[in-house]
DNA sequence: GATGAATGAGTGTTCATTCAT
DNA sequence: GATGAATGAACACTCATTCAT
C-alpha cells in the first residue's frame, strides 16, 4: 500500500482543453467501475485506460503513477463533499442545534449511498500515502462549529467543548455511517438509523443535559 | 481485494512437531513486522519466508496461499480478543452497567494499543474474503447482552434495545477506537478518552435517562 | 495433461504492426528450436522469450499462457498441411485411385519429414486440450473423398466405405507415418516405404479385387 | 520430457520383503490413478506417496526419482502385454495365418481396452528416456514369426517378408488399435473393428493374393 | 499529443529431492 | 526402515512504466 517508488508530483498536466478534460474524467469513471466491480487489486493502469477508451501512453501523460488516479479521485470525492456539507451547514444554520446536527449527518448519510465501496477504497489509498489530513476537516470542522460557535452564540448551558469530545463525536458518527455503508446498506435508508446517529451526535455534543427525547422526528 | 478463486483451504498441514509451530510462530511474527514497518502491499511471501528464517517451500507446507497467513493471523487475533473480552465482561457482571461499560471498553482499548496497524490490515483482508461474521461477534453479543438482557433481569425502565440501537451503539466504539488507534494512538492513553467513549455508549444503550453525569470516574 | 482452467482465449493482441508480427514469428522459431533440442519439458516461458529475443511481457502480449504458444504453432501447422493436401488432391484428382492415394500419401509423408518432432509434441498439446477434432479432418476428409465420392463416379465396384474402415485406414496410414517419422525417419526417404503404405492404403479403402500388384511404381 | 538430471539407476532395492512388495504396488496404483484422474501433469511425488499411503522418504527408497516410477509401470505393463502376445500366439500356432492373426490382434485389442490413458502416458515417459527399444519388440517379433517363419513352413507363395514391409505392418496395427482407444474406445468391442484391422494386417503381411474375403469371420 | 509495443523486476506458487529425527 | 519437515531452484504470469513511432 506503500508508495514503492519516489512520489515527485501528483499531477502532471492539467487539462485545459475540452478534450482533456473528457480524458481525465473517462479514466476516473474507469477506475471507478473497475474498483467497484472487481476490488483495488484489479485496478491495473492497463485496464483503466483500455476500459476508459485511451491508450497507456496518455493515461501517463495525465497520472504520473497509478496511485495518482485514486488520489485525484478521492480529492474530487472530498471536494464535493466539503461542497455538500457546506450547503447544508449554510441551510440550517439557523435553525436548532438539533436539526443543524440532523441536516449534516443527512447530508453525510447521503453521500456514503451511492458507491461507498469505491469512496472507501479511493479513501483508503489517499490515507496510505499519508494524506489523511485532508480527510477529517470537513466533518470535524463541522463538528466544532456546532459544538463551540454555536454554543457560544445562544449561550447555551452545554458543557464547552474539547479536543477529546470533538474526536469522539466526529468518528462516532462516521464510524457508523461507514460501517452502515459497508455492512448494511439498507440501513441507511431507515429513519430510525438516522434518528439515532443524530441522537448520539447532540448528546456527545451538547452533553446530556439537552439531549433529544428518543425516537423525536 | 475480492478473492478471484475458490478459497478451497485455508490450512494445510497442523504443525505437531515442535520444531512446526515454532516456524508458523516465526512466519506470524515477520509477517506482521513486515506490515508494521512497509504495510500490506509490500508482503510478499518469499518476503515473508525470508524474514521468518525458513524457506518459501516451508511456508506454503503451512499456509495454501498469501491471504491464508493473514487470515490465520486475524483469527488468532480475534480468538485472542473474545478471550479478553469474555474475562472482562465477566468480572465486571455483577456490578452496574456503567462498570460493565467501562471493562469492556476500557479491555476494547487495551486491545488496540498494541500493533494496531498489524490488526486494522489483518482485519481488512480477513473481511475482504467475506469472513466478516466471524469479526463483530464479541462486541456485538457483548453490547445486547448489556443492553437486553441486563435491563431485562434488573427490570430498569431503559427503552429496549432493538437492532438498529445495536448497531449504531457497537459501531460507535468500534469506529471511535479504531480511528483513535490509527490518528492519535496517544489518546488511548488518555482517561478523558475512555470517558468519552464510556458515556457514549452507556447513553446509547440505555437511553438518555439514565446517562451518567459527565467525567464521572 | 488436461487443461485444468477454462480457456478462455488462445490469442491476445494481434499484431498489426510490423515489428509485431517479427515478433511473433521468433516466438514460434524460438519455441520450435527448444522444443526440438530438449524436449516439451524444458519448454519454459521464460526460455522461449530469452531464445527468441525479445522479454517475457512481451510473450505474454501476445500468448496468454504458455501453451497458447503450442496450440498456435499446431494451427499453422494443421492450416500448412491442408493447403499442401488440398493441393496434392486437385492435382492428381483426375488420375486413377491409386494415383490419387499416392499424391496424397507422398505430400502426407513430405509434411513429416522436418521437425517431425516438433510437429510431434504441438500437437500432442493441441490433442490434449481437446482440440483433437481439428486436427484429423484433412486426411479424413480425403479418404472419405477417395473412398465414397469417387467410386460413385465412376461406378467401380469397390465395397463401400463405411466409417470403420475409414477409421482403420486412415488411422493406419498416419499411425505408419508417424512411426516412421519417430523411430526410422529414414523410411521416409525409401520409395518401397511409400509404396508399401499407399498398397495398404488402396487396399483398405477399395478392398481387394481391386488392390493393385505389389511394387508396382 | 528429457531427464533434467543424470538417470544414474533406476532401480534402489528390490524389494525382497512382503511389505515392500506391497508397498511398491500402493505406488504403482496410486500413481495409475492420479494418472487417470489428472493427467501427466498432476503427477507429482508427494501426491503419489500421500495416495499411496505411505510417506514420500520411503518413496524415494523405491525409485530413486519421479520418472523411475512411470518407466517401472510401463515395464511391467509391456511384460504383461509380452505374456499375454506369447501365449496368444503359442495357442494359435497351429492354425491357420488368418486365424494366428486373428489371435494376435484380439490380444493386442484387449491389452487396450483397460486404462489405455495410464498406459499410453507411461509408455510416453518411457520412450521419452530413450527406452523406446524395448517396446515394439513383442509385436513385432510375432509378426516376423507370423510373416517369415510360417511362410517358410508351409511353402507358401507369399512375397518373402522384407524390413520395410514388417515396420508397415506392425505400425499400422497398432497405429489404428491405438488411435481407436484414444479416440473412439467404443471400436474396440466391434467385430467389424477387429476384422478389418485383421484383414488390413494378413493383407500386408502376405501380400494381395492370399488376402481373404472381408469381412469373413 | 497520442499511441501501443516493449520491458523486466517481481509475484505467488510448485515439487523433486534431502536428511535429521 | 520409515517419517515428514525443510529446501530452493524454477515456473507461469502480471503490471507499472518507458519510449520509438
Amino acid at each position: 500500500m506503500a508508495p514503492k517508488h519516489k512520489p515527485p508530483d501528483l499531477t502532471r498536466r492539467s487539462p485545459r482543453q475540452v478534450r482533456s478534460v473528457q480524458t481525465v474524467e473517462a479514466i476516473f469513471e474507469a477506475a471507478a467501475q473497475i474498483l467497484e466491480a472487481e476490488g483495488l487489486a484489479a485496478l491495473s493502469t492497463n485496464r483503466v485506460a483500455e476500459r476508459a477508451g485511451t491508450s497507456i501512453g496518455t493515461l501517463y501523460q495525465y497520472f504520473p503513477n497509478r496511485d495518482a488516479i485514486l488520489i485525484a479521485m478521492a480529492r474530487r470525492e472530498l471536494a464535493r463533499d466539503r461542497v455538500a456539507m457546506e450547503r447544508a451547514v449554510a441551510e440550517a444554520w439557523d435553525g436548532s442545534t438539533l436539526e443543524l446536527a440532523r441536516a449534516t449527518i443527512r447530508t453525510l448519510i447521503r453521500l456514503h449511498r451511492e458507491r461507498h465501496a469505491v469512496r472507501h477504497m479511493v479513501m483508503r489509498v489517499h490515507i496510505a500515502h499519508g494524506l489523511g489530513e485532508e480527510h477529517i476537516s470537513p466533518v470535524q470542522e463541522i463538528a466544532r462549529r456546532i459544538g463551540t460557535q454555536r454554543s457560544a452564540d445562544e449561550n447555551r448551558t452545554s458543557t464547552p467543548m474539547d479536543a477529546t469530545r470533538l474526536f469522539v463525536a466526529t468518528r462516532a458518527v462516521i464510524g457508523v455511517i461507514r460501517s452502515a455503508a459497508l455492512e448494511q446498506p439498507a440501513l441507511l435508508d431507515e429513519p430510525d438509523f438516522e434518528a439515532e446517529v443524530v441522537a448520539m451526535a447532540v448528546y456527545i455534543l451538547n452533553g446530556p443535559a439537552t439531549s433529544p427525547a428518543r425516537g423525536a422526528p
